[in-house]
DNA sequence: AACGGATGTCATAGC
DNA sequence: GCGCTATGACATCCG
């Protein structure tokens, strides 16, 4: 069944390819993003969760009039994308950032080239990275677009030329944000990922030189390209004299097809192989319909690095929302190892309340002239398997006009910007496969995500938390072992110190983690109001050093010691959040009980206006300790509870670190008993084998004698009568014949066997 | 309600 | 003498 459907989706995008060659009217414009979003990027992507928000709310409800429409001009956009994939000679990765944001318009500063209006959901592409792989930032379309955008098929042009005259008139502000914006995302950036370094600030540094020069050019580059396209989708439609909608649902009732059709790789692999047989006719012939109309006076290497660059200062203009989603993909996708991983990062939705520091030296310092990777995730990946356009629903039909207008030339080096998976999409079996599939995705994704190494822990603990805000399993899963065992280990010992990893608790992270009221009562008390530039510096200087829980191996054994070390670890980078809300760290156990205690010292710092955490006061060297302390204005009282918080805070683990030697000692002894007992066993056993020897030998010995006595003969060659004989053994090894009253007869002092011959 | 485990805290010793 | 750790003893909470 699963094989026929698959035939009948490939025969239906061969005709559908096949008509759209011979003329028929295409009429791909409804179905292709707003031009906009094409070439300008998404003022608004919204995520996944926002995609479901929207299918489960006001604007797209999956039980709305509009879902056979949204899934019909999905499963369409399918095709067309599978049209533009046939030319492309092999597979390649294409990188969906998803994220969310509060409302559909502009995000980012203002002035910035690709903000717009409008309210609809916008695509951004962030093309080109280092290798080559292409990341997209997808979109939902806004409410205005609806879920097919049927409706508003006719925008696109319009939304383009418009989005020029806003650049036109952002265009002064646009540098003047430059330095604003890149700061912020720099500082952002840096946060996000210490461990960068300076390799990190120079890419940085070298997107910011393209940022900044090329910015302006890319906008005039931008506005040609739009404009091509513009005319170019418009001579399209002028020719054609059927809509590519009636087209394909011509199609549809010709072919009809089981919604559950598996993806048509097939079709593309088969095309694409053809295609490289005879590049030139056949590859012409498989070209989109739109590659007709591309003029080829372009140089459509050049355009492609334009579309490339228009794109670059996208992914600034958008700098905070794109690190919301894409900082993670950027890392990622700088790694061709974690392609995968990034792929499966960028479904990961995002909410924008949460700024995630924008790290521009992967967005923008990547360079256009880079070969770009052709990449298909990996079979085994668990990607593939996943049809990311149930995701992303409407906006896949945002991704579908650029690829074609680039892919209209033969032999183009550069790979499309498109995804070999999207042809997955007209799979779609039902709006509530495409729910389950979405909420499969987000589990697994988020998953991997974690399960990624390298990934920021408070990443995936925000997309997690965000993710699942409405699941209540945020929190289970952000204290998975990963996540606080570098608050656990930093705070095990005061050699150990705390945050060993800052980036684990960025600012927002820490917070993110909270869930009670007790992080506003810190922040508005203790933890933000006392903290001082001097305490980050000291707690920066002495908990940064990499390695601190390298020497604590023992810290990894205490998995289970949910509060020795408990004491919550707070990134010392992090001026506002310096200690993490007990919840973090307790929430995970069953009993509470560190909690409260330690709410009850927290509540006494509180109530005694202690102007920082109990973290710092545990963990900060008793140097530094004293040096925090003569910095502040403190009472005796102040002083007095600050001493006990350390000294509890240390007893606490001491006490701890206490029970666990004592447990540690209970099991040594328990596994030498063991010892002990398997080695009573073992001598028990030697002890049996021997007894058993000895009684075989005592056996063996008995019938020796036996045989020897019976063989022994008197003067007149009788046998002796063992009543009045017996055979002895001296200790030197003489055999004695003895009478029965003890006197010897016979001495031999021969071995027994000769002696025998010698009675004989 | 008693019981036991887990944990925090105090007092004290030792380094 | 100070700071820290280790540890016994005790208290408290909770299942």
């Amino acid at each position: 069944m699963m094989c026929l459907k698959k035939y009948f989706t490939e025969g239906l995008i061969q005709v559908a390819i096949l008509l759209s060659l011979v003329g028929v009217r295409v009429d791909v414009g409804p179905y292709l993003p707003a031009s906009h979003e094409m070439i300008l990027g998404p003022t608004s992507t919204l995520t996944q969760t926002q995609f479901h928000n929207q299918l489960d709310g006001q604007d797209l409800h999956p039980k709305s009039v509009d879902l056979d429409g949204f899934f019909t001009a999905r499963r369409l956009l399918g095709w067309v994308r599978s049209l533009d994939r046939l030319r492309v000679p092999s597979s390649e990765l294409e990188t969906w950032l998803v994220r969310r944001e509060p409302d559909a318009l502009v995000v980012g500063a203002p002035g910035q080239p690709a903000s717009l209006e409008g309210g609809a959901g916008g695509l951004e592409v962030h093309a080109g990275d280092q290798v080559g792989s292409v990341m997209r930032s997808s979109v939902v379309a806004g409410s205005d677009y609806g879920p097919i955008g049927e409706d508003n098929l006719d925008t696109m042009v319009p939304l383009l030329r418009r989005s020029h005259e806003e650049e036109d008139k952002d265009e002064d502000l646009y540098e003047e944000d430059i330095d604003t914006l890149w700061q912020d995302h720099s500082d952002r950036g840096r946060h996000q990922w210490p461990e960068g370094g300076e390799e990190e600030l120079l890419v940085g540094d070298t997107w910011r030189e393209i940022w900044r020069d090329g910015g302006p050019s890319y906008d005039r580059a931008n506005r040609e390209l739009a404009q091509d396209l513009s005319d170019q989708f418009a001579s399209l439609e002028a020719q054609s004299s059927m809509s590519f909608q009636e087209c394909l649902r011509l199609l549809e009732d010709t072919f009809p097809f089981g919604e559950e059709t598996e993806p048509s790789d097939p079709v593309g692999v088969d095309l694409r192989e053809a295609s490289e047989e005879d590049p030139t006719p056949v590859r012409e012939l498989l070209l989109s319909p739109l590659s007709s109309h591309w003029d080829p006076s372009l140089d459509l290497e050049q355009q492609w690095h334009d579309i490339l660059a228009i794109m670059e200062p996208e992914d600034m203009d958008l700098g905070r929302d794109v690190m919301q989603s894409g900082s993670i993909q950027s890392s990622s996708l700088m790694d061709p190892v974690h392609q995968d991983v990034s792929l499966q990062q960028a479904i990961l939705p995002r909410s924008s309340q949460d700024s995630y520091p924008f790290n521009p030296s992967f967005e923008g310092s990547v360079p256009l002239e880079a070969p770009l990777q052709l990449a298909l995730l990996s079979p085994s990946s668990s990607v593939p398997d996943f049809d990311l356009n149930l995701t992303f629903g409407p906006s896949d039909l945002t991704d579908s006009a650029l690829p074609l207008a680039l892919n209209g030339t033969v032999g183009n080096p550069m790979p499309s910007i498109q995804s070999s998976l999207f042809l997955e999409e007209p799979v779609l079996p039902s709006p509530l496969g495409s729910l389950l599939d979405d909420a499969l995705l987000d589990e697994l994704s988020f998953q991997d995500l974690a399960l990624e190494e390298g990934f920021n822990q408070t990443q995936a603990s925000q997309l997690e938390e965000e993710l699942d805000s409405d699941s209540g399993l945020s929190l289970t899963f952000s204290h998975s072992p990963a996540s606080p065992s570098g608050s656990e280990a930093s705070y095990s010992s005061s050699s150990s110190s705390s945050s060993s990893d800052s980036s684990v608790f960025s600012e927002e992270g820490a917070v993110g983690y909270s869930s009670d009221m007790e992080v506003i009562v810190e922040r508005e008390e203790g933890a933000v109001g006392g903290y001082s530039p001097e305490v980050s510096k000291m707690y920066s200087t002495s908990y940064q050093k990499p390695g601190h829980f390298n020497n604590l191996p023992w810290l990894e054994q205490v998995g289970h010691d949910h509060t020795y070390n408990q004491p919550r670890a707070t990134s010392p980078r992090q001026g506002k959040s310096l200690k993490l809300p007990k919840s973090c760290y307790s929430k995970p156990y069953k009993h509470d009980i560190s909690d409260k205690l330690w709410g009850r010292d927290e509540r006494r710092a509180r109530t005694m206006k202690i102007p920082f955490s109990n973290d710092l006061i545990v963990n900060l060297p008793v140097e530094e300790f004293n040096e925090l302390l003569t910095k502040h204005r403190l009472s005796e009282a102040q002083l007095k509870l600050i001493r006990d918080i350390r000294r509890r805070g240390k007893n606490k683990m001491a006490a701890q670190n206490c029970r666990r030697r004592k447990l540690d000692v209970l099991f040594g002894l328990e596994e030498g008993v063991e010892g002990l007992c398997r080695h009573k066993a073992r001598l028990l056993k030697e002890k049996a084998e021997n007894l058993r020897s000895v009684r075989e030998m005592k056996q063996r010995l008995s019938g020796l004698y036996q045989e020897v006595f019976s063989r022994l003969r008197d003067e007149q060659g009788r046998p002796l009568p063992t009543t009045d004989y017996s055979l002895q053994f001296s200790n030197d090894g003489q055999v004695l014949l003895a009478t029965r009253n003890g006197s010897a007869i016979e001495q031999n002092c021969k071995p027994h066997k000769k002696q025998k011959d010698g009675k004989k």
